[in-house]
DNA sequence: GCGGCTTTCTTGACTCGTTCCAGTAAACGG
DNA sequence: CCGTTTACTGGAACGAGTCAAGAAAGCCGC
């Protein structure tokens, strides 16, 4: 193929300079399969796939790649913790106030949106998150 | 005075159609107080005003008056539940990523901003909540 | 003002997501 | 292949928030 080919989870790794364990490369397939994932799908799916793994190593794992930009933790308001693998894309959020649901949305201002405050009292902004908070269609419809 | 006075706590409780009590007086004048204030900020400052009153009165406050909108409810990734009593001017918040410290944000584009998403994915968006992570002036001096 | 209905507060137990800790196992560089 | 470093296991602990039953207090009509 002439354009470079998705890394492979074990490249992503050793990429961030983590150690290649069976652990995170279940939990790094695991949230690639389940978007939005919270941690306890991920130690369901890791533990479908490996047999048993302790749930604090998948906590120590979400929290490895995380750091290292391998994946993005979200939490909206009256909900827990969630994972994606899209990083680095600046992209946003609609979550559903009755079910929760949760899909991405890319911002109509474009890459970078309302990332300048009108008044930013004096912190120095890296960065904007946005959440839509709305009705899922299934949640719209019944 | 020509124009009408700002709305005492008593009401405000009143126009919510709630009954007015002891600690849901001492609950909205302690979050006018601190704003930003966590749960257990509100309690000690209701605690400090009336002497005994039980954490949960304080939780079931806080959740009836933001129901009733007199209060806001703000949980930044990583925080507890803070409450403020600026309601329906849909403005927005910088964080602290150091120290936790919030502060209030008119955001750029004005008084709805961001609130036509690209692609809404089928919802129905009634809110855009935006966060601004970053450091405070405190943190990025020392 | 007074009784009665309804909502709210108190008390205390409890859930659940997450973290802490000590010991064992596994990855990786030499 | 061996030693060092880092990760995982298992279990206990923590803390914000919730649940439930009974006591107290607000509010409405008289």
């Amino acid at each position: 193929m002439s354009h470079p080919a998705a890394p492979t989870p074990e490249q992503l790794l050793r990429g961030a300079a983590l150690r290649v364990t069976r652990q995170r490369l279940a939990v790094l397939q695991a949230v690639q399969a389940h978007p939005h994932a919270e941690t306890d799908a991920v130690i369901d799916a890791v533990r479908a796939d490996l047999g048993v793994v302790s749930h604090q190593a998948v906590y120590d794992v979400l929290r490895a790649l995380t750091e290292a930009g391998l994946l993005r933790r979200i939490q909206p308001s009256g909900s827990v913790a969630r994972y994606e693998t899209r990083t680095g894309d600046n992209h946003h959020h609609v979550v559903c106030r009755s079910c929760g649901a949760v899909a991405d949305v890319d911002c109509a201002t474009g890459a970078a949106p309302c990332l300048t405050a009108s008044d930013d009292s004096g912190f120095v902004i890296d960065e904007a998150e946005v959440i839509y908070w709305g009705t899922c269609p299934a949640c719209t419809s019944s």
